[in-house]
DNA sequence: CTGAAAGCGCTAACAG
DNA sequence: CTGTTAGCGCTTTCAG
């Protein structure tokens, strides 16, 4: 009979003082505090723990040590590919500062998110809330059990790291500008979304601000087949530039311009939003705001770890970092208004 | 002076016990054996744990259980689109179960992958490996302390569930012949690739015996950038079909193919493999081939529960699912060759 | 039905 | 430098 149960009970560090001929302790302080032991012992330990492929026991070590040498991260989705970036950062933060990582995902769901934090809360000596969607006093409710940082969000509750969309939106109000634009359409987001406010103002105020004529069109959702919408009615509106709520949307207009025969950026420039990484990879290569959300992910690991270290400063402040436009290949000058 | 740690420490079952005038036994036994204890005692109980908002320290509880009650998922690339169902579904179904997972991503890494093995492994009770890139021994040495399922990939050493691709690819090659086309391109990925030998494989045999004259090109990456390549040498072979190593690359062969003025379906067929989430979302939408991914992931994770439930049968025997194809718009009937 | 006692595997004083 | 002792918080016999 084999099955489901391990073949040999994992060794304990018992059996390797026994081993050793020494007392659990040395072995404990051999392991963890080499520098507390006699050379010669502690290689002899060393050996037997190699020979019986000893593994300490996490649970019990988190119980005496009262941490768990584990961290959480929760994300909105992770098919999204404006996170991917993320988690990818802070897995490889928090990998080198030898933490594991849970890794979650809520598909957007506020209910879900809550209970995913929750329960990741109880095996983490930390987390960081990539998005959430949570009202300020459930993220509260949690983050006085558990250290937590967030990310891309504001928050009093939590240390918090952010983008600020401002300085890329007026780069890119500036730069369609300078191309001679002067009517351009917005292809706003979901309604209820806060990024898409955000965006949507600034947008407005940059516009405003150095005389190009903005027509917001919208809400579409905030994929492929959004843009594909949006393009015909961008189109329709007479624009020659098209700001987009995301680089998806922007992928789904060029691909619509693209069917009507209408060139990018000849007759018509496109701008995209965040920067994903399939948007330099598009043909022709997507000009768009950047996010830096990758800097973002790297600062919210440091943060936590700080505030893990105990050390540093006894609450890492806010921090917010500048979005900036990356200029491509789907810009150019003004050509005649298409449409009509 | 506030800061990193907790404010309140937590309660513990002491405490709970204290408030409901009970011993603490009583308490464990209220909490997970509710049967145990009479009715009003339990409802004492309950109510305290409520108001000290009691939360078992699962450190201690894995301790004493042996078990850790969080299930471990390591993928190659969490950026990769054809494995975002997979961790969805795999998320899912393991939270169903009341375990948590643990997820890694090994950057498509072997070293990598190992550690994260190894780490994963001491706090889980069973992973699920997915198409794991580590050699048969390495595979082995962690299968034995630790249930664990392979997805995508055969496996001696622990049960597995794999993708037949044989009939998709059979269906493939009978729908373009059927649809006139005699000269096809294969658009090959990675040389080293398993799964590019495997499809390679395949649709050699399948164009053979079904009288489809088979030009393979490449090797290319298995991105967007190399379908871009891939058009142009598909075209000038003179062929009327092109099967793309994966949906990525018929992207790129679809961009490239539009902007050299070629029509798909019209003048040149297209097919994808894998069927990503953004397969039916481009535009024509992808006629691929499906692989059952999310149905794996389904499978994989019945698996590892039942291994870990200890009933069932003692060892799940290995399974497999069958790809098929996916017809959408980017096959037609075929038109003179293009090219030249 | 409930309490007392023992112990899961490990670390951290505290003596030697 | 090393062994002994005492728990970390929880579950589970074993008595009552």
């Amino acid at each position: 009979m084999e099955g489901a149960r391990e073949v040999t009970r994992a060794a304990t560090i018992h059996a390797v003082a026994a081993l050793a001929g020494v007392s659990p302790s040395t072995v404990s302080r051999a392991l963890n505090s080499p520098g507390l032991v006699n050379a010669v012992t502690r290689q002899r330990v060393l050996e037997s723990a190699e020979q019986l492929g000893y593994q300490p026991n996490r649970a019990a070590r988190s119980l005496v040590l009262g941490r768990t040498s584990n961290l959480g991260l929760i994300v909105p989705d992770i098919a999204n590919p404006f996170f991917t970036p993320f988690i990818k950062a802070v897995q490889a933060q928090v990998r080198q500062a030898s933490y594991s990582l849970f890794l979650a995902d809520t598909d957007e769901d506020v209910e879900v998110e809550v209970e995913a934090a929750r329960a990741m809360a109880k095996q983490v000596d930390g987390m960081i809330l990539c998005a959430p969607r949570m009202p300020g006093n459930r993220l509260r409710s949690i983050a006085v059990h558990t250290p937590v940082v967030i990310a891309n969000r504001q928050s009093r509750t939590a240390p918090a790291v952010t983008m600020d969309i401002g300085p890329g939106v007026r780069q890119a109000v500036a730069h369609v500008h300078a191309l001679g634009h002067r009517r351009c359409a917005f292809l706003s987001g979901p309604r209820g979304s806060w990024s898409n406010q955000q965006r949507l103002r600034f947008f407005t105020a940059a516009c405003q601000a150095q005389g190009v004529e903005l027509i917001v069109l919208g809400p579409f959702e905030p994929v492929f087949g959004g843009g594909y919408r949006g393009a015909d009615e961008a189109v329709a509106a007479g624009v020659t530039a098209i700001f987009a709520y995301n680089d998806l949307v922007a992928l789904g207009v060029m691909s619509r311009l693209n069917d009507r025969g209408i060139r990018v950026p000849g007759e018509m420039s496109v701008l995209g939003f965040d920067d994903i990484p399939m948007a330099s990879m598009m043909n022709p290569p997507l000009t768009t705001v950047m996010m830096p959300i990758t800097a973002v992910a790297r600062a919210s690991a440091s943060m936590l770890l700080t505030l893990l270290g105990g050390n540093g400063p006894p609450r890492p402040a806010a921090q917010e970092l500048a979005a900036r436009l990356v200029i491509r290949s789907t810009t150019e000058s003004a050509a005649r208004p298409t449409g009509l």
